[in-house]
DNA sequence: GGACAGGGTTACG
DNA sequence: CGTAACCCTGTC
């Protein structure tokens, strides 16, 4: 167990930001599947709960998180005067952006397209169980970790047939081929700038510029990427007219389009809760 | 019951 | 460069 009194962090809020699909609300926190780590979270007497060891969570949940960076400076850099990403950034000040696995962020993304959160956990959570290795968490439960490559990689599309992908089916085998064979290098990926990275990215199956994106931003942490989704193109024409200013967040957009995204959807809540209409 | 849309990408015109 | 088609499930 590891406990400790962290500032700008919601574990609630990076749950509903749209980052992660194995994460989900517990009683008073939440529990995930990372790769093929299981972990609670638990929020008690002001304190957050890891249920790991202070090994794990140094070598691997500190990072997993990004405890090493001040989210209140990036709030601190906002435009006073942008009414809408002050609000926006004060409804889902808890949010960070998560430092996920290549391959897995590849793939749940590429089944995100033209689908909703609920039924793209569902896909995530069959396949897991599919293909994925079975483990035990400290509790002696059973969860499964996400597939590897080197399983995704020899199925057809009719081993796909039953997690209910339509046709990313394809997409995913492909990628996944594509990946085994080198036709784009996971390891040199992670070394490159956002730019270099996107364009590599987009050679794979199923990925485009968003997706492309997403990737970049909660897998590769290149945080200057902005992912527009239908969303966030909404907020762009309703709030941002004459396009967003990126000379302005330069460096740290991605944060932003975070706090964006959250307050779209839970932003009318978050104003119920605090009085606000 | 059928029509439609859901955090896009691809393959055509 | 714009637009239809792609698959599956949930919802109305």
């Amino acid at each position: 167990m590891v406990k400790q009194r962290i500032t700008d962090f919601d574990i609630h809020q990076i749950s509903n930001s749209g980052q992660c699909f194995r994460m989900d609300k517990t009683d008073n926190g939440a529990m995930l599947i990372a790769g093929d780590r299981y972990l609670d979270v638990i929020y008690k007497d002001d304190e957050w709960v890891f249920s790991c060891s202070q090994k794990e969570f140094d070598e691997v949940w500190q990072h997993y998180f990004d405890f090493n960076t001040n989210y209140s400076k990036f709030k601190e850099m906002i435009d006073t005067n942008d009414s809408y990403m002050m609000k926006a950034a004060e409804c889902g000040s808890g949010i960070r952006i998560l430092n996920q696995e290549l391959y897995e962020t590849i793939i749940s993304f590429i089944i995100s397209q033209q689908n909703n959160i609920t039924r793209i956990k569902k896909c995530i959570r069959v396949i897991s169980e599919k293909f994925g290795e079975e483990k035990k968490n400290y509790k002696d439960e059973i969860y499964y970790a996400f597939p590897k490559i080197e399983v995704l990689s020899k199925l057809n599309e009719e081993d796909l047939k039953e997690c209910g992908l339509g046709y990313r089916s394809r997409y995913i085998i492909e990628t996944s081929r594509a990946i085994s064979i080198g036709f784009v290098d996971l390891n040199s990926l992670i070394k490159m700038s956002y730019e270099e990275a996107k364009n590599e990215l987009i050679k794979l199956s199923g990925i485009g510029n968003k997706v492309a994106d997403c990737v970049c931003l909660f897998a590769l942490h290149h945080i200057d990427a902005f992912p527009i989704d239908t969303h966030i193109r909404d907020v762009l024409n309703r709030h941002y007219k004459d396009g967003f200013p990126m000379e302005r967040y330069e460096g740290f957009a991605g944060v932003l389009q975070q706090y964006a995204f959250y307050y779209e959807i839970y932003g009318e809540k978050f104003l119920r809760l605090s009085g606000k209409i």
